[in-house]
DNA sequence: TGAGTTATGTAATAATATAACATTTCTTGG
DNA sequence: CCAAGAAATGTTATATTATTACATAACTCA
């Protein structure tokens, strides 16, 4: 639960973050692909496709191809994971440094923690190794209560 | 990859398995329930909702929500299991006996084995005890090649 | 500048899933 | 057996999630 921190600090260092990597590999990040971003921020739960298209009035056109290229793009580039037990969209919390990171999610506040831990990933190829399969991409995805919203459900 | 098994069998035990356990429960493995169970054994891969619809003609009127009845009675008596990353559904290949299993999704012959290892899970749970998060469901798909799907690829 | 590329706009539709209510079928106590 | 009552299925409509195809706009760089 961050439900008392200074929030709007984390949306502006993800955008910062952002900026910098599309600089660096030579991408535009366009005033609407920082948008969408931003409003995937905006808390630290996971946002759908078209709750997002519901916010993009203003400048943008919001049909929905134009958030879902946008979430296309901001993946492809690592910025954002989709949840798939959700339909719906986290911003990554540490772009271009990860591989292999899973995400806790909590039912009762709605937060998805992305963790990247090296023995879940050292479990996950002992064990297709063990198969002889090739594992391309991996999704998990954990469902249940965060720390904070275990008090009084025992 | 299964190709060359005689496949009815499988189908044949699912079935027999689903309907012993029905029994055993009180509850009615009725026509269409045995006949969308079988549909989806009919191959080692997963089944979509609308394919089920659709292969779903004879004797039942096929429409979504009978389909979504019916997935939704298998899975929540363990003998079925949906994969959120295709929106898709599975056999379950050992009903009743396991907890916390993954699936492994051949991106090439499409056939998806189901794993319960207890090293996954020993290492789900340390790391989400690490967290101090307490999961009630995990969604664990590993998508890339089978044993048999690698010959050829490097 | 202007040709080529990348990004966005727009309309239509596909794919996946659920809500709400009617009807049928099964079960079970009387 | 027979009528509640419960469980399952039928039916219509609609919600939600995502893509295709083609038009226009903005950016790049020679
Ligand atoms: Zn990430
Ligand atoms: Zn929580
Ligand atoms: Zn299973
Ligand atoms: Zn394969």
């Amino acid at each position: 639960m961050y439900g008392s921190h200074e929030h709007a600090h984390c949306v502006e260092e993800a955008i910062n973050t952002a900026s910098r990597i599309c600089d660096e590999r030579g991408l535009r990040f366009t005033g609407l692909r920082r948008r969408v971003l931003e409003l995937i921020w905006e808390n630290h739960g996971s946002a759908k496709a078209y709750d997002l298209l519901e916010n993009l009035g203003g400048d943008y056109s919001a049909k929905p191809p134009t958030v879902y290229r946008t979430l296309d793009f901001l993946q492809e580039n690592g910025l954002v994971h989709k949840i798939n037990s959700l339909n719906a969209y986290v911003g990554c919390s540490h772009p271009l440094q990860h591989k292999d990171c899973f995400f806790l999610i909590c039912s009762a506040c709605n937060e998805v923690e992305e963790c990247c831990g090296t023995a879940m990933a050292d479990a996950l190829r002992d064990m297709t190794a063990k198969q002889d399969f090739k594992p391309d991409h991996t999704t998990l995805e954990i469902e249940g209560r965060c720390h904070d919203c275990q008090a009084g459900v025992q």
